[in-house]
DNA sequence: TCGAACATGTAAAAGGTTACATGATTAC
DNA sequence: GTAATCATGTAACCTTTTACATGTTCGA
């Protein structure tokens, strides 16, 4: 999903700075997708460039000037045509689950360190959709997402208290992890 | 996690060849991580380079050359290093949860097809690992990565199945649609 | 015979992140 | 007064994917 899509997504729901885009991107979205400014300025450029978009600047007094974005019916049909057009995938990349992989290979204490930062980190995720999980303003296709974030983080940390003991009293230091 | 890390992997588990390791990444691996050929490759010649790993050229008969290639005592603790210095983070992409965010704009038989995709992707990555499951030669942490796509995709499967109906149920056209 | 699997590799293109540069405003 | 938030933007860097180039072997 190119950012460019994301950008005029967030316009659909509301005109927008670059910065208010970003923060939209950190609360709603963060569980799924994200983006940073290095991508979504230029992509608001291009955007404008392509019609898809307008500009009005608010002059800034001192500060830069404050650019708010609105989308066009034209930008809307591209959005439109994008999310019809994109597979429906999800896709994972865990750098828990390979360390967990060649965990055979390190010390115990690693392994230990590593359970309790993804344990912190399903549970930072899993509070915030929580948190979230009664806005109102939320459409049903928005709420699917924050529901299926809250099975999912609540799947992840009852499989790792269920199995945690299990594999670090399984868990033995190769013989030569220092010599060899 | 760069893909020298996980050729690195790779090879502490058995010598191999470049497509050997594609292999064992679209089986072991796939539901959490993946390379190309166009990575492994270029990563495999780093890393010898490197004295990581050697590699022992089996001459080809006709056909190209077979490189297995062996990982050394450095490569091995580069290996146990990287790991060891990598945050346990787990990243998720959804092209799927973006576009149901925006599903009040797509028509609906759109919307369909695309729960009609996802749920076929859920299933065939769940009976993918089941297949796998009882594979005696894993390592416990090896098997609790299986294990826990088993049970995300589970309750992503039993989430589709409980809100499926209600999704599409409340789901109008906008009645802007073509108009404006 | 035809497609799939085996096998390696390069180059271009795409895309994004990180870091930097700048500075005002607001809340504590 | 000091840190966080507001606000935009560029450029270098990094990495990976995609597409291409080449040819064999094996099974249906």
């Amino acid at each position: 999903m190119h950012v460019k899509t994301l950008c005029l997504g967030a316009l659909s729901l509301a005109d927008s700075t670059g910065y208010d885009i970003k923060k939209l991107f950190e609360s709603a979205f963060s569980h799924f997708q994200n983006a940073s400014f290095g991508s979504i300025y230029p992509s608001l450029r291009k955007l404008e460039d392509e019609g898809a978009v307008t500009c009005h600047v608010e002059p800034g007094d001192r500060h830069p000037d404050r650019k708010r974005f609105s989308i066009t019916r034209q930008g809307l049909q591209a959005l439109v045509d994008d999310l019809s057009h994109t597979p429906a995938t999800e896709l994972v990349r865990s750098d828990f689950l390979v360390m967990l992989f060649f965990a055979h290979l390190l010390p115990t204490d690693v392994v230990q360190q590593k359970l309790d930062e993804i344990e912190a980190h399903y549970r930072m995720e899993l509070d915030y959709l929580q948190s979230i999980r009664s806005d109102a303003r939320m459409t049903a296709g928005m709420r699917y997402g924050v529901e299926q974030g809250i099975a999912v983080y609540q799947a992840k940390l009852k499989h790792l208290g269920k199995h945690r003991d299990a594999l670090l009293a399984s868990h033995h230091l190769p013989p030569s992890a220092t010599q060899d």
